[in-house]
DNA sequence: TATGGACCTGCACAG
DNA sequence: AGAGGCAGGTCCATC
């Protein structure tokens, strides 16, 4: 369904710069663990991934460093666009030993088994409409219907010679029918997207606006949206813009709060209040290491 | 301010 | 093989 990365001329392999070594499974965890749509494992153990016009492929070494190549020709706005997604001009491992894991045994537990780990920073728009597709479904199901979208509605990657598309704008999803977007295994979530759509396009700087306030604005603004709740807010800002203060409360963390924590039955505002008061400023950071460690020991 | 059910539908997973 | 149920949330009606 997908495109493949066998179609165009690819650029050499050159080293992800400012990024630390990884293990599979925490590059996997970070691509593909929740945050982003777009990364798809391929059979010689690479990962191919697209956003925005950028297409890319990543390889792990045996050393932990990572290398990407793109389509030959686009080198040098991949090269940037990278540091930016992959947010090599953060300091994570600062940002991660802020955390209060050394008052905190299971955070300590959780930093130690995904070392690496890190929070992305992607396109705001195409973030919104991710996660406008999240309600309720898998991760490997939100991909299918990002797939869908870009093949049927998005614009062919300049410069690849029509190999690959990206995601639909959202004045080209404003654009489309209800029951197109429908038809692309959306379900409910169709009627949000098309009504985002609807708001969001007859609003040319509302998005960029949105991506730059303060997190509170930014959030009241987001909720404001048909199929934007909390958690939804919370992931756009934190995958989407950098606002590390952002605490998702999903299933996953309502589990993992629930049995790591003792807070068993608690409702997901409390649990949010919870989290911004015990884990600080960097909450979110901190949610994408419970996150990944419930996801895998839970 | 707090529950509970409806909303689409593809697919994992018991039996 | 294939019927019935659930799924990484939000909205709205009804306490």
């Amino acid at each position: 369904m997908s495109a493949g990365p066998a179609d165009p001329r690819w650029s050499d392999w050159q080293p992800l710069a400012g990024y630390p070594a990884v293990t599979a499974e925490v590059l996997a965890e970070t691509v593909d663990g929740g945050q982003a749509f777009r990364w798809h494992a391929q059979p010689d153990g690479t990962w191919f991934g697209q956003w925005s016009e950028i297409v890319a492929t990543l390889r792990l070494g045996a050393d932990g460093r990572v290398a990407w190549r793109c389509p030959a020709g686009s080198e040098t706005r991949t090269a940037a666009a990278l540091a930016t997604y992959f947010g090599t001009d953060a300091d994570f491992p600062a940002l991660t030993d802020a955390l209060p894991w050394r008052t905190d045994a299971h955070l300590a537990r959780c930093l130690r088994d995904f070392p690496g780990l890190r929070i992305l920073r992607q396109p705001f728009g195409e973030t919104l409409l991710g996660f406008l597709c999240s309600a309720t479904k898998q991760i490997v199901q939100i991909k299918q219907m990002q797939e869908l979208l870009a093949a049927r509605h998005g614009a062919p990657v300049p410069g690849t010679g029509g190999a690959f598309r990206r995601l639909p704008t959202w004045p080209e999803l404003a654009a489309c029918t209800e029951a197109e977007l429908r038809a692309c295994q959306l379900g409910f979530r169709a009627r949000y997207i098309w009504e985002t759509a609807q708001f969001v396009a007859a609003r040319p700087d509302w998005l960029r606006e949105t991506e730059t306030l303060p997190y509170p604005e930014a959030k009241d603004r987001l909720l404001g949206l048909p199929g934007v709740g909390e958690k939804v807010a919370d992931c756009v800002l934190l995958f989407g813009a950098g606002r590390l203060e952002a605490f998702p409360v999903d299933v996953w963390i309502l589990k993992t709060l629930g049995r790591r924590y003792a807070l068993d039955g608690w409702k997901p505002p409390q649990l949010a209040q919870f989290g911004r008061a015990h884990f600080g400023p960097l909450a979110g950071l901190a949610q994408q290491f419970l996150f990944a460690w419930e996801r895998r020991h839970g």
